[in-house]
DNA sequence: GTCTATAGCGGGATAGAC
DNA sequence: GTCTATCCCGCTATAGAC
């Protein structure tokens, strides 16, 4: 049947859309078996078990997360506001095109709280990154240009601040009563409002 | 056998323990069962169904994640930055206490878009509170005291920053490897820090 | 109200023919 | 490599005795 043509690949690209549509306890063998039209033993051929197919889609997804942002952190031709508007311009832009995301990355921390370590720990880039950043942002307090703030404290808000409106987007759709599309323009406007946000808050 | 006191209540503290810990799926009404003492067959005689026992605990962890905030914003007796202080620093500590309650809710929020709706629309009070802020935020532009920004932005901003760091805080620990001790001691910090950073980036 | 037993279904995984 | 059929388990829910 199905003259093959990379099989394999196919049935990542439906375990990518069924896992991170419904995470991993909601999604089914069966239904990643549909979405790829084939049956259920084939994916057992190609992957043994759904914990192998769930792990390559989220390792995929998980280092996408900080993939751009650590080329962002270390890029050394932008200035400490230029990586602040960058980081929050793309991360905004990011999550609009993954809608899923965020909560397909949350489901797994909650769901596997001891896993998520070993998954970060083998990425020494992120540490790197996070030096950097660290040191740029103590020269700037030295210059007096900036207020006293540790480079933890800040990526955590600037991280908050762009992932947070896009998993309680259901929500707020919801209770404000707009429409989708209403929101996304609202989310627009935000890349410009939270990186002014942010600077304005560290500013002298 | 178990000469009764109270079966309901007990069976209400168990089923929020677990739904909390692990969402509705991966809570069954075994655990629940287990956790009460009792055997499934009382679980479906006290409450019918999953659904109905996974509702009480969710709408009783919703209500709490509102009324505190209701409470402050329309207290007028609180200042524009005091009712930013004061949200920010009950927000925070409210976390610490019941440090499930986010993710809870998240998974809820991604299990379940369209039930949210429902459940908010009933709360009128909300809709109040939200109107008096959002005046109380013009009257001080108007005053000159503070830069152009929306209600609804401010308000995003400030439950950002409170609530993703609580459902980050298993791949933070992980990430940077300190100890959640360590990590509650930081989020102490925070809630000074958090306020600050607010305040700062609103003022003129 | 409380228990045991079990129905009935949907899930992951596999056997075995082709 | 691909398919059909099926095993077996764990889940929600209920029947029915006490």
């Amino acid at each position: 049947m199905r003259q093959n043509r990379n099989t394999e690949q196919d049935i990542i690209e439906a375990a990518r859309k069924v896992f991170q549509e419904k995470g991993y306890k909601e999604a089914t063998m069966r239904d990643i078996a549909a979405e790829a039209n084939i049956n259920m033993a084939m994916l057992h051929y190609y992957f043994r078990c759904k914990d192998n197919l769930f792990y390559i889609v989220f390792d995929e997804a998980f280092k996408m997360l900080y993939n751009d942002v650590i080329k962002i952190l270390t890029n050394n031709e932008l200035d400490l506001l230029q990586k602040i508007r960058t980081i929050v311009s793309e991360y905004i832009t990011f999550f609009q095109e993954k809608p899923y995301l965020p909560q397909f990355i949350i489901g797994e921390i909650i769901r596997n709280p001891e896993k998520i370590g070993d998954r970060m720990q083998r990425n020494t880039s992120l540490v790197v990154a996070f030096r950097i950043f660290s040191e740029q942002l103590a020269k700037e307090y030295d210059k007096g240009n900036i207020q006293k703030i540790s480079a933890i404290s800040l990526l955590l808000n600037i991280i908050s601040l762009c992932v947070f409106p896009a998993i309680a987007k259901p929500m707020i759709v919801e209770a404000i009563g707009i429409e989708a599309a209403a929101f996304d323009l609202a989310i627009e406007v935000r890349k410009k409002e939270v990186a002014d946000f942010i600077i304005n808050a560290i500013k002298k």
